[in-house]
RNA sequence: GCUGAAGUGGUGGAAUUGGUAGACACGCUGGACUUAAAAUCCAGUGGGCAGUAAUGCCCGUACGGGUUCAAGUCCCGUCUUCAGUACCA
């Protein structure tokens, strides 16, 4: 490849300027912030990354560039700045890469964070020099790693914390078991509010407290709010592990798109759901994108209603369901469960168990995607069995249908035909009855669901009333009758918080006669044990499971040889350990102490001063994962009084993806000949991805490299331009290194600096819209970059040139011109037009020759957030000692802009035609006169009189007619 | 299907409360400098029509309507793209 130095003429040396600022940066410390201040505070945060191996692209850095030019902003508005910096080192790939090459993940993660070799003998730079390399005014004094044991000693007590709690519904929050335990022992559990399992049962006082230990703990278990239990999971046999709701997407695995089957496994859950509510509510209090906000709202999924029991004929069992129309209870005519439901097989009869066996054996063979897929085909087998009608006491046909899905509700459904479409279809492929209980609704197509306008008919007491009124009357009656009662529900479901994974913090775990205990606060952290193979034991116990020093010893409170396990003082050890959100749920609070980490988190003085995070950014894949789990343990600490505050993220920004240009040489079909971009036609080709090394901003291919590339293409035959050059076509993927499209940010750092890498960035778009990267366009942002220098240094020898004469009014009126935009567009979070702004101000300052320092000094303040290395520099020759980085903002005077006359646009009907300079300062009749009066209007009127006349002033003018 | 975001030159994009559509860049074309290139600088660049020219006119912000003196911007309807979600009772 030609590499180019396009700065090679300039005396702008910005290789130089960069390291030698960095370095400095780093020597004095400048970023770091202090955890005391008489300034306001201010908490800048990017979602941390997982330093992979493949190291970042330039699509890593958006998010960070944005909160950094946010960040230094800020320290020039007078704020103390908290901006820092750490690694979600925790997870998935570092362990499959443990698994192919032996290595442990820890050695690779800190490769891949410090840089180094792998054993592979590739050389990585590392996630910190290539984030140093741009010029990020992190505080790294403050980092943090999730898989540090110092780091996630925190992790598993706040898990500890969590096993010590039960969710109060009277006080609505957290409280201690302990307390629970107290109440258990005064008076039982019948008149405990509680988020717990369903099927706790009710007890005194007395038999409480004649429980067995075994026993008490059995029940605390179904209280905790993290608890163990036999659930329904989501297990992906190629990842071995169990996976949470949000890392399945569209029925197979996030990562890696594996299968996915439901599994009824004894896994560790947290009790997300207990806090349904209040995170829904709080949502209002955040400032994040709506779109963000809604898919929280969907996920959280709240559904005012009632549970209705039906009691089933010559039958002991209950039917509970869940429906949000109580109001139409008498259309009633058939009910559906769930193939999964637990009644199914004591209830159906012995005419029906063949038919219904079949469909059950048929539906369970359905994969999740299949029953996806096919939502159309409509299928569902009587039971045989009938409820009753709570009120009119009449028998309701019971099925079994799998469009009543188990996992939500009670997996049960009273079919209301006429108001539900998904009823109206069952009713009518089954030819079961449809009655109407609706005014003047015509049913004869399609199911009647509107509820704005129905109005209730054939329904007894109902009839005749709204929707609103008759829910609330249908629920009172109900009530009165003990067959259900008003019932919020919420789709959301406790999270499953194991995996059968090692790269991953352990629990603080140890199981007596079967049950948990967990370690005290003192013994953490419980380290991750040394094992000789990342993969799940022969008997498939989780990889844990070889651990040879994976047992816990209750009086020497430590860990000790599995061989000792005697179940009497010592115990084995939990087995699984914890997903990836664990470590991301609580770091936004661990960076606000750099030096005590001894605490719970941090201080209380240094949580108090911090509080939370005011500035968010990152994407918006997180939206159903990371941010609502964090926000659920912040509520949680919140509720323990650890923290003061409820939400953790005051305002987010979510950045856009860039994507990359991908290259494609074509390829003649069946032959090793290539086909330049022009002469394709009259071949069929297929193109095949090119590295985007080998490619110019022209399009054109180096030939030589391209066949050194892979020895298939050595003897290729290459069909040129008429010039001789081959071109290629290009077209916008994701970034990947399959794609071969993927442009480090190392070398565009070292060929055109990272001043002119950051603003690019800034400058291809708006920072939420996802982007095309081209490396083709970074050269309008240098040649900004090189006259931007020009500006202070003159001459051959470009000799640093800045006067201190007084600044002319014209010069003036651009730089407070500027200022009022680029700061408009910073707390707009338009960073592209503040790039553009500084480029059309730097243009017009050349025009003018301006080498004013009056002007010169304040400008370099304001693009030092963008440019921050150049802005140093510049500072300095200005005759400054100390960092730019704190200066204060200029500030913009309004006085500059003031104008006496303003060239205003002459439209006639709507349309622009001429323009002309008038005084601000007129009447609109002295306007109007003097336009009329002008030759161009009476030539544009053509003799025509016109009807009307607008003047807007300070606008426009516009004449009808 | 539902929810959210978006649709503007060859390309990325700008137009903050309705008021000069296409700022600022890339690319392209022509020119200056140079032995040549790079770098730099200057000029032009939405489409069409008329004119030697200055210039003038018509069309133009996905599409079709509407409101208004004036619409990329507001209202109604349609289409397309992207993202999220998926039988939620």
């Amino acid at each position: 490849m030609l590499i180019i130095n396009p700065g090679s003429m300039s005396k702008y040396h910005f290789n130089e300027i960069e390291a030698k600022w960095q370095k400095h940066w780093a020597d004095n410390g400048t970023f770091y912030a202090s955890n005391q201040s008489q300034k306001p505070k201010y908490y800048v945060l990017d979602m941390f990354p997982y330093p992979s191996g493949a190291g970042l692209h330039v699509g890593h850095p958006l998010g960070y560039i944005a909160s950094d030019v946010y960040a230094r902003y800020k320290r020039h508005k007078g704020f103390n700045v908290l901006h820092p910096q750490g690694y979600d080192s925790f997870g998935l790939p570092a362990e499959q890469y443990a698994i192919q090459t032996g290595q442990h993940p820890a050695q690779t993660t800190q490769v891949n964070i410090e840089g180094g070799t792998d054993n592979q003998s590739n050389k990585i730079t590392g996630y910190r020099k290539q984030l140093d390399n741009i010029g990020f005014s992190f505080d790294w004094s403050r980092e943090v790693r999730t898989s540090n044991p110092a780091y996630y000693k925190w992790t598993q007590w706040i898990f500890t914390k969590l096993f010590d709690s039960w969710y109060c519904k009277t006080n609505d929050k957290a409280r201690s078991i302990s307390c629970l335990v107290a109440i258990f022992k005064q008076e039982g559990n019948a008149n405990v509010a509680a988020v717990c399992d369903d099927e706790i049962e009710v007890f005194s006082a007395k038999q409480w407290n004649s429980f067995t230990d075994q026993a008490q703990q059995q029940i605390l278990l179904g209280y905790r709010l993290t608890y163990l239990a036999q659930t329904q999971v989501n297990w992906c046999a190629e990842l071995g592990t169990v996976l949470a709701n949000d890392e399945i997407i569209n029925g197979v695995s996030e990562r890696g798109g594996y299968a996915v089957v439901r599994k009824k496994m004894k896994q560790w859950s947290m009790r997300i759901s207990a806090y349904a509510e209040r995170l829904l509510q709080d949502l209002d209090t955040v400032q994040w994108s709506e779109s963000i906000k809604e898919t929280q709202r969907n996920w959280i999924g709240k559904s005012v209603g009632a549970t209705v029991v039906f009691n089933v004929k010559g039958h002991d069992a209950k039917i509970p369901v869940f429906t949000t129309r109580p109001d139409t209870i008498f259309g009633v005519s058939f009910m559906t469960l769930a193939p999964e439901h637990e009644l199914v097989a004591s209830l159906t009869t012995p005419n029906q168990k063949q038919a219904v066996d079949a469909y059950i054996k048929a539906t369970a063979k359905r994969s999740e995607r299949e029953r996806m897929a096919d939502v159309k085909t409509i299928s569902g087998v009587f039971t045989g069995a009938y409820a009753h009608h709570p009120f009119t006491k009449q028998p309701i046909q019971i099925w079994i249908g799998d469009y009543v899905l188990a996992g939500y509700g009670t997996g049960a459904v009273m079919a209301v035909p006429c108001g539900d479409q998904r009823d109206y279809d069952f009713a009518k492929h089954f030819d079961l009855p449809i009655p109407n209980v609706f005014q003047n609704a015509d049913i004869s197509q399609v199911a009647f669901s509107d509820k704005d306008t129905a109005v209730i008919a054939n329904s007894d007491f109902l009839d005749g009333l709204s929707y609103k009124k008759a829910v609330k009357l249908a629920i009172y009656k109900l009530e009165k009758i003990g067959a259900g009662a008003g019932k919020t529900n919420y789709r959301l479901r406790d999270a499953v918080f194991s995996r059968q994974r090692y790269w991953g913090e352990p629990f603080p775990v140890y199981y007596k006669d079967g049950l948990p205990h967990t370690l005290a606060e003192e013994h953490l952290p419980i380290e991750l044990p040394k094992i000789e193979k990342y993969l799940p034991t022969e008997t498939g116990e989780p990889p844990l499971g070889r651990a040879d020093m994976w047992a816990w010893d209750t009086q020497k409170c430590a860990v000790v040889s599995n061989t000792l396990i005697d179940n009497q003082t010592i115990f084995p050890l939990e087995l699984n350990t914890m997903p990836g959100w664990a470590g991301s749920s609580w770091y936004f609070f661990r960076y606000m102490e750099k030096a005590n980490r001894d605490a719970v988190f941090a201080s209380k003085k240094a949580l108090d001063y911090w509080q939370n995070v005011d500035l968010y950014i990152g994407g918006s894949e997180h939206a159903t994962g990371h941010l609502l789990y964090s926000r659920f343990w912040v509520k949680f600490l919140y509720d323990l009084e650890h923290v003061t505050v409820k939400e953790p993220f005051k305002k987010m920004i979510n950045q856009g993806m860039i994507l990359g240009e991908s290259a494609f040489a074509y390829r003649v079909a069946g032959e090793n000949k290539f086909v330049s971009a022009g002469k394709t036609q009259g071949y069929t080709t297929q193109g095949i991805h090119t590295d985007v090394a080998f490619v110019n901003t022209s399009n054109e291919l180096d030939i030589q490299a391209f066949k050194n590339w892979q020895v298939a293409f050595k003897d290729a035959e290459f069909i040129t331009e008429d010039d001789g050059s081959f071109k290629v076509g290009r077209e916008v993927e994701k970034m990947s290194k399959s794609k071969y499209n993927v442009v480090n940010p190392d070398d565009i750092c070292s060929q055109y600096g990272a001043d002119t890498l950051r603003m690019y960035e800034m400058f291809l778009g708006p920072l939420e819209q996802a982007k095309p990267w081209s490396t083709a366009g970074i050269s309008g942002v240098h040649s900004f970059l090189k006259k931007l220098w020009r500006l202070f240094h003159t001459g051959q020898e470009e000799l640093f040139n800045v006067s201190p004469t007084p600044a002319s009014k014209d010069a003036l009126k651009v730089l407070h011109k500027t200022i009022k935009k680029v700061e408009d567009d910073i707390e707009n979070f338009s960073f592209n037009t503040s790039v553009s702004t500084f480029m059309i101000a730097v243009n017009e300052l050349t025009a003018l020759k301006c080498n004013s320092k009056d002007i010169l000094e304040p400008l370099v303040v304001l693009i030092s957030p963008y440019a921050p290395h150049i802005a140093e520099e510049l500072w300095h020759k200005l005759g400054h000692q100390e960092s730019i980085s704190e200066v204060s903002f200029p500030v913009f005077d309004a006085s500059h802009l003031v104008e006496s006359s303003k060239e205003y646009p002459i439209s006639f009907n709507g349309k622009m035609r001429f323009k002309m300079e008038l005084p601000l300062d007129m009447t609109k009749q002295e306007m109007e006169a003097a336009v009329m009066a002008n030759p161009k209007t009476i030539q544009q009127l053509a003799g025509r009189l016109p009807k009307k006349v607008i003047v807007v002033p300070g606008k426009i003018i516009n004449i009808v007619g």
